[in-house]
DNA sequence: TCACTTTTTGCAAACGCTTGCAAAACGAGT
DNA sequence: ACTCGTTTTGCAAGCGTTTGCAAAAAGTGA
């Protein structure tokens, strides 16, 4: 309501750079110079600046330095929720690495709506961020293919590129799949079922593909019957769990692709009576907070959600800042984490020693 | 590398106003007006502009737009970590509501390290955000009174003000400690102990008071011995509930100011060999998602979380558009969520009926 | 003290968009 | 055909920065 004061008087909450200058007694380029660290300033010239900033609570409008041609110093970020666990742990230690490099992180939900993916990829390579974090994202090739154009930035994280020419944060799916469906088979387990995940996502196929090769090393048919299609969410996890235990000759334990699935398999075999582990083994993967607080406690193929995201970042934040585009490619290795959800199938005794479950009640 | 093309062709991935403008053989402030809906322009050239903004694929840099006076279609959301599941579900909500209006979100993370808060908060009015969102925010102080200066648009999720001036989201804490109390209570607890959450943030308060009053509406004298005090975080919760079970004469229940306490209460509890709820009954608040995935499920007080999110994002959403500044308050209620984790002291009868503890193994 | 470097600083032009103001185009009434 | 209101459109200024270029200041060596 009151805003003709003078030019001289300075506006609380609209300082701005020229204002600086005013007090400093410098030209506004000179700021802009000091704010932005550039070498040939005057070190008194440069501590004038810093004070009349200190003093005016000075604090840079970011939109006008990106469109000026600076960078916007914003990461996005596309996720496909927020209500899995996963999607969280990755969240937080990219939120981490980014705080460290004074970065913000502007988030994106897609929510199995996929339709949106391609525009906010469009709308944040028009200057809202200096570069793109993809969590699964899941129709890649839509974009990519205009990101790469624009020369944008960007890292995918747990989900391959067709093209193979892009960043890429993953995990040793295939190898955890192997390890979870070999301890599966040490406990003397014959037949294991074995849930997918949406197969549209990359590591989905990696896990199978894990689960299958094991199977065969240690000469155990492949059924395909075993194998249910699921899409890495709990009711789908429940009802491929019931179809797996309805069928003639049902599986003594349950390979779930991640661990909400298992979660999912939990209850149903909790519904119909079974004990677990002595009725049915069950194994998921990615090791989320909650796996370890279900009952009973889920043994799971752990993927180091947070280090991925940490890392992504620091390779985004890379090719932001020294230009690099080269593609590459960073894989964590995967670890079994043995809790009490497995133990040799009832009336089978485990070939080679087994592991009989720790803990319990 | 290439980038003398005339200025004719049009360069693309940097297709501006005027570009279409151009396209659409009228000015770029034609465009600007036809782009945001303004009402007087002729149906014909609404249509060629449109028409020319598609075939060129032009989408507007918003960095651009806010700095020229429009907004920035952005709302910053402080909360204090993503760790702990109840964030999770009000940014669902949120982000939920949020995307309907076609708003981005801003996710600062404060990690415990309160000094950031005012920082952020300071960044986001500069232009960064057209409103704020403080989930739990820790410090209100410092920078709320600067929120109302600049008459910038704000909303606290389950924090309160203490000046009351600011438009808040929260929910019925006294009376959801109230009911979880009386609830056990009427099992039959008599010495029932009970874990605070971080005693700076008000709702911890009302629900320490809302304990209180059910106590003394049941004729049952308060013990100072039996409150302790912990910080929200299931380390507190298990160290607390280590105290409370050292106590010569130890509790029969716990009620933990939060779900996440709960947790290590009954990780305290099973670490001592007591079964839950035979020999302690435990009763959280929040209802996160992890509630009823842990074993034994946890009888908690629900805050319907992702409802406050979206009545937060909405009340803001309003207040951003319309300029409304009086501030609001909408107390959700919460409620009692039974599962598991309680059930009739050993030995005492229920004096009222009580409730038996459903499920099971 | 002067010419010549080298360091610092200031000016002005973007960046892509919104918006107040005034001009152009259109219609209607005569 | 000629005004005069209205509806549409265009011009230009400005939002707060960054940055290339050139001018000013400060050093140097003689």
């Amino acid at each position: 309501m009151d805003n003709h004061s003078k030019k001289t008087s300075v506006d609380p909450g609209k300082v701005t750079i020229v204002d600086v200058a005013r007090v400093a007694g410098v030209s506004y380029s000179t700021v802009s110079r000091v704010l932005n660290g550039y070498e040939f300033v005057k070190e008194s010239t440069r501590q004038k600046v810093l004070n009349a900033a200190e003093q005016l609570g000075y604090v840079a409008n970011q939109q006008a330095r990106s469109l000026a041609g600076g960078k916007s110093r914003a990461i996005g970020l596309l996720v496909p929720g927020l209500d899995n666990g996963y999607v969280g742990e990755i969240i937080r230690g990219i939120d981490e690495e980014v705080a460290k490099y004074d970065y913000d992180l502007l988030l994106y939900t897609t929510r199995r709506n996929t339709g949106k993916e391609s525009s906010y990829v469009l709308k944040m390579t028009r200057g809202l961020a200096d570069g793109l974090l993809l969590i699964v994202p899941l129709v890649t090739n839509e974009y990519i293919e205009a990101l790469q154009n624009l020369n944008f930035s960007y890292v995918l994280i747990d989900q391959s590129d067709p093209t193979d020419s892009s960043s890429i944060v993953d995990s040793t799916n295939w190898q955890g799949a192997y390890d979870a469906t070999q301890y599966l088979i040490e406990l003397g387990h014959t037949r294991i079922g074995f849930i997918t995940g949406l197969m549209s996502i990359h590591s989905a196929g990696d896990r199978l593909d894990g689960y299958r090769a094991a199977l065969q090393d240690h000469n155990i048919p492949y059924d395909s019957t075993l194998v249910v299609e699921g899409d890495f969410w709990p009711e789908a996890g429940y009802a491929c769990a019931e179809a797996l235990l309805d069928l003639p000759e049902p599986p003594t334990a349950i390979f779930a692709s991640n661990d909400l699935s298992a979660f999912g398999t939990i209850e149903a075999a909790r519904d119909r009576g079974l004990d677990i582990p002595r009725d049915l083994s069950i194994v998921g993967f990615d090791d989320i907070p909650q796996a370890s607080l279900v009952y009973p406690q889920l043994t799971t193929v752990r993927q180091p959600l947070d280090q991925m995201g940490r890392i992504a970042a620091r390779m985004l934040i890379e090719e932001i800042e020294e230009h690099r585009h080269s593609p590459r490619r960073v894989t964590l290795s995967t670890q079994l984490i043995v809790r009490n959800s497995c133990s040799p199938p009832a009336g089978g005794t485990p070939p080679f020693g087994g592991f009989p479950p720790t803990g319990g009640i």
